[in-house]
DNA sequence: GCCGTTTTCGGCCCGACTGTTTTCAGTCG
């Protein structure tokens, strides 16, 4: 576990703890801290090594102090002595669904239930029934999530939700009596992992919206339904919530729901501060509505620029408006991509699958891998017949690909070359023959969000190696995360956007949106750049194995503007 | 406990849904 995480999870825990103690700001308090300290870019080691932890949103004076405490000592006397008043499994009972500090106090107080096995041998001896507030139905809802306990709740790869998500959407766009359908959520956000789907649609016979979607295969029940919301849990526990609106308040619903929470929380103070009030279904001046079919209206009359989804996590977005938003990468902004896999079949057949797709993208470029290919060197040949810059577009660049740490020779006549990592950290010797990109890092650790000193040292090597990192679709389980991008990018290392190639769906637009998250601008990004200053890759022919490296610290990004802390 | 281009004190987002309630408390997002 990366100590961001071990200091986010903490923070929580004073958070329940401080809730079952029956306390009114607190909890809040120490759990926005926490999740401040989540979606922080950097190791909140560095912070504390530069004495500004309070600068982070949520962190103040007892919190940061608190922080350096855990760091220092690897626990916090605070947190025992509350650990001290209760039993530990009533958190844990605290966290199952529907389940909150008053029911989990209630439980402690009124039946001595300390914790799910307790609860759940109480309702089996039928000490639940009686008590004030519990009538049968809420006893079965218990009896539920405690037998539910496992499983729910799991977060799911952006890449494996946004799946699910183009589905459902396209199933109420043709099935569904609706106008519009858009994701909200953290998939919006394109969080690395996502714990549920939000989807908006405008429709005025919402009941009829609510008929089909639950009836749809990969839905498993129906969780709860009302005039405007419906909660629903799919088969894989995905669990999806689903909300009519009018299109007049579209672009407040969509800006709501899309949060983050701690974005909203920001925005609404704001509107407050203005004399105004923000909801999901619009800005308000007294009672007339001011704004609320659109985003734009709505950050508008907050005098704020529309944000970008990617970056709308209180983390440093507000600051960067009042100077200029940076112009984050758009999927347009691409001119290519440098590592494309030819799909299965012949080598003939792929390429012109490929052409066409990259045509159709508008790209001048594609580095197709040839390693992997039986039939490399006919491949070869192909991509080299009848190729002169500038007579066709997209020029097919050759890629060679192999394991980190092989001094395996690549063939004349490939472009460039690309290592893939064969471990979790970086091996000790520097690559030779200057590889144009690292790829494949395994990041994630147990499906968990990368950890922060493990990128740092991938992104350092790369640096040193004077090669770029990817970021694909698959988020930390394949290459960079956005905060890994945002890294990469403050230490001059061109970052790789890479999609999926000619497979349909491609999501490439995950990829963007991962770097866009880490903030990334189009001169940040090594495929954003024309051929020509592609470290001088493939102008002609001849063997091409050792694209010099200065070239490519030469054309680093520049540093972006308005990096956020 | 945090926070402030109204504030260093006095606020703290706010609405939907459910169950068990004759008017609301708890939970959730």
């Amino acid at each position: 576990m990366g100590t961001n995480a071990d200091v986010a999870a903490t923070l929580r825990e004073i958070g329940d703890l401080l809730d079952l103690n029956g306390e009114r700001f607190k909890p809040d308090a120490y759990r926005r801290a926490s999740r401040s300290i989540e979606t922080l870019t950097e190791d909140v080691r560095k912070v504390a090594g530069r004495g500004e932890l309070e600068s982070i949103p949520g962190v103040g004076a007892a919190i940061g102090e608190k922080i350096r405490e855990f760091l220092r000592d690897g626990h916090i006397a605070y947190l025992e002595k509350l650990r001290q008043q209760f039993p530990p499994g009533i958190v844990e009972l605290m966290r199952l669904p529907g389940i909150g500090p008053k029911t989990a106090r209630r439980f402690l107080v009124e039946l001595q239930v300390e914790g799910p096995a307790e609860l759940a041998a109480a309702i089996d001896a039928g000490r639940l029934k009686g008590l004030a507030g519990f009538g049968d139905r809420k006893i079965a809802l218990f009896r539920q999530a405690v037998e539910a306990r496992g499983p729910v709740g799991r977060r799911q790869s952006l890449r494996a939700a946004w799946s699910i998500a183009t589905s459902l959407v396209e199933r109420l766009r043709a099935e569904a009596p609706v106008e519009r359908v858009e994701v909200a959520g953290s998939l919006r956000r394109r969080r690395e992992s996502v714990g549920d789907l939000d989807i908006l649609v405008t429709s005025n016979v919402p009941e009829r919206v609510f008929e089909v979607f639950s009836a749809l295969p990969m839905v498993r029940e129906v969780k709860l339904r009302g005039p405007t919301k419906e909660t629903v849990v799919l088969s894989d526990d995905l669990q999806v919530d689903l909300r009519v609106v009018e299109p007049a308040a579209f672009g407040a619903a969509w800006q709501y729901f899309t949060g983050s929470k701690d974005h909203n929380v920001r925005l609404r103070s704001l509107a407050r501060d203005m004399g105004l009030r923000l909801n999901e279904y619009g800005v308000t001046r007294e009672e007339t509505r001011v704004a609320g079919a659109s985003e734009e209206d709505v950050y508008r009359s907050l005098g704020l620029p529309w944000f970008p989804p990617e970056i709308r996590e209180n983390q440093g977005e507000f600051e960067a408006a009042a100077r200029d938003l940076p112009p984050l990468l758009e999927e347009s902004h691409l001119r290519g991509d440098l590592h494309v896999h030819l799909p299965e079949g012949s080598s003939r057949d792929g390429i012109d699958r490929l052409r066409s797709y990259a045509t159709q993208r508008g790209w001048e470029y594609v580095g197709v891998v040839v390693s992997d290919r039986p039939d490399a060197k006919e491949l070869l040949d192909q991509l080299r017949a009848g190729q002169r810059p500038g007579t066709m577009t997209p020029w097919l660049l050759a890629a060679w690909e192999d394991p980190l740490g092989s001094d395996r020779l690549p063939p004349a006549g490939c472009d460039y070359r690309i290592h893939s990592a064969v471990g979790p950290d970086p091996p000790d010797p520097l690559p030779t023959h200057g590889p144009l990109l690292l790829t494949h890092l395994p990041l994630p650790e147990a499906g968990a969000e990368a950890s922060a000193e493990r990128v740092a040292r991938w992104v350092e090597y790369a640096r040193r190696a004077g090669a770029g990192l990817e970021v694909t679709p698959d988020g930390p389980q394949d290459g960079l995360d956005s905060s890994g991008v945002r890294r990469a990018i403050e230490a001059r290392v061109p970052v790789s956007v890479r999609g999926a190639g000619p497979v349909v769906p491609d999501p490439l637009t995950l990829a963007v949106g991962l770097a866009r998250r880490g903030w990334a601008t189009a001169p940040a990004i090594l495929n954003a750049r024309a051929m020509a200053e592609l470290t001088g890759v493939g102008r002609g022919p001849g063997p091409r194995t050792t694209p010099p490296r200065s070239s490519v610290r030469r054309t680093g990004p520049p540093r972006t503007g308005g990096s956020p802390r």
